[in-house]
DNA sequence: GACTGATTTGTGAACGCTAACAAGAGGCGG
DNA sequence: CCGCCTCTTGTTAGCGTTCACAAATCAGTC
């Protein structure tokens, strides 16, 4: 057991020492540090001077160990190297810290039920005071739901209910956002490159492409379901580009609108003279594709942000509604035109 | 003060409990727990089982109190929506969960001393036992070893000395396999797109990109600077695209290298064709720009579990070298060809 | 069977902080 | 001048661990 250690670190002053350079008790230390009232503004100053002196830093183990809160907010996530889920993670990283919170973060390479449960026991073990979760699949949910944490928890993508928060991006009218417009310009087979189906947002924003199609009195048969990489959009922009039933697609994403790109291109079909791309996202590149892709934008760090502010809220005590809608944007580029 | 706070959690089982319904001393669970030897098996049992009913976990406060270590590293980043960077951290996560560690996240949105100082704060304040640093400015390196923090820390893209470990990509080697490999396809005028000189890879590319040249006694006057972004290769692309002098480009990330692939492709010039192209880091969608990416790889999520492995290492007092190097790649895709 | 050494277990005291309560100081009305 | 209130400060007792040490148990040897 015995770790040779870094380096004997000198002890740290503590409130005692403070108390003693500031001729007052231990207690009336802790206030000024806690920002209590009834201090006098002459011992606060006292105070203040003999913390400066020391470089006191109060302990924030002992602290927690009575206080039962740990100032930290755990973050699960999956994904986090891509574009939104690692921007979420930022919008809560910075909210957090704002608040004094400390984050910390455990990421999933593979998202089951058991290594949901792994992370949130390693979270309990460091007692966050509360669980963000950046995990966008189906089962998640399911897994939080079955879980009973003792913790306040406010999942991304979730629409929220008595035991867990949600925050999303209303993905459903994004999707109806982009095929609009498709059917406005006069396309009337607009085809949908899917992300995985086990996942929130690629069945949400699947439902607005039908129901788009739908109340246009379209039919919705041209569905294809990718996994989100570059690679298998290349893969299926290979087969569309030979069957060419669809004049317009609704791409689940940028990277996969990247693929398909790139095998029309391979093809020598045209965007958006031969098919009409949307994208969505807006990873900041989709602006410099060629052409530039058209996409729904969400703010992820937004996104981020308002988890914590919703987080926040719980921790404080609030009661108010447990979930929130951010609305996604259309982003007009040159990936789609008038089908000729 | 006295924030609501969310639910009177009841009472967690503590050593003592678990003393109790096993029939032993706090001290005989505690060993168990810790895995301390000279506990008889029939005691262990005992208490194991006692540990399973009341489905008990150590408190960390506690523990960290009186141990004075968090079991906590903090990572320190920048840029952390950006590939690079994001899988660093996934690699720390990785290595410092398995290792039974707690990730401590703080991102920083502007590198100065300033805010390098508030992130180093916020962590002591967290009593972290080491801190990885993912911030890589030339400014970062100068800001940590002005300010003798407690504890270890370790810094990605640094060279490492006796205060700072350091583990890095051989930056250079990366850029003069590219520059290299221009030329053996016969290039002579080869330009480079560097990214921002305060950035220590930055730099450490363009000595490469230099250093190939002169080698071959060629001339390294092509030099422009760009911010990484895709937006900003673009605007370089549009120039570069004027004024045709290079016959080939090194370019210092993918994202840069997309911008001038859109810019190039405006202005009706091919890829290879009239132009090569070559990137850094090899990003996923490298593969499937039009025309995929040569590029030179990075392993970045590596990179991170080094850097952990490193931190594991000094903390365990080690008394290894503080210094590591990582090998990147030369990726051949079709953005290259000999200039015709 | 007493003596030694190793192994296993228990006891008490920190670790640094906050909460609860107690005590002292000052003001004011009766 | 006493009693009562308010404002400020101090005292004491934990929070749940680990550490250092002491005590008890068990073999094996003379």
């Amino acid at each position: 057991m015995a770790q040779p250690g870094y380096r004997p670190r000198r002890r740290l002053p503590r409130l005692e020492d403070v108390a003693g350079l500031a001729g007052v008790s231990h207690q009336t230390v802790s206030r000024v540090v806690n920002k209590h009232t009834n201090v006098s503004k002459e011992t606060r100053h006292k105070v203040e001077a003999a913390i400066a002196e020391l470089g006191y830093r109060r302990n924030t183990a002992a602290r927690s160990l009575v206080t039962r809160r740990s100032q930290t907010i755990g973050v699960l996530g999956s994904e986090l190297s891509q574009y939104g889920p690692a921007n979420t993670l930022l919008g809560v990283e910075r909210a957090a810290r704002d608040a004094g919170y400390f984050v910390s973060v455990a990421a999933l390479r593979e998202v089951t039920r058991d290594t949901i449960l792994d992370a949130v026991r390693h979270f309990l073990d460091q007692a966050v005071d509360g669980i963000v979760v950046i995990v966008p699949h189906l089962a998640t949910l399911a897994a939080l739901a079955e879980l009973a944490i003792g913790v306040p928890v406010v999942a991304v993508g979730s629409d929220g209910n008595d035991a867990v928060g949600g925050v999303r991006v209303d993905q459903r009218k994004g999707a109806e956002l982009a095929v609009r417009h498709l059917i406005a310009q006069g396309h009337r087979r607009i085809g949908h490159v899917a992300g995985p189906q086990d996942w929130i947002d690629a069945v949400a924003r699947s439902d607005g492409w039908r129901s788009a199609l739908e109340a246009a009195g379209l039919e919705a048969d041209l569905l294809v379901e990718g996994d989100w990489s570059a690679g298998s959009g290349y893969a299926i922009g290979r087969r569309l580009a030979a069957d060419r039933r669809a004049t317009a697609l609704f791409v689940g994403n940028d990277q996969m609108a990247l693929g398909i790109l790139r095998a029309l291109n391979e093809a020598g079909l045209e965007v958006p003279t031969d098919v009409s791309l949307v994208g969505f996202d807006d990873q900041p590149e989709s602006a410099y594709f060629s052409p530039p892709l058209t996409v729904v934008r969400q703010d992820f760090e937004e996104l981020g942000q308002r988890c914590m502010d919703m987080m926040l809220g719980v921790l404080g005590g609030a009661e108010g509604p447990r979930t929130l809608v951010v609305e996604p944007e259309l982003i007009l580029r040159s990936s789609t035109a008038p089908p000729c």
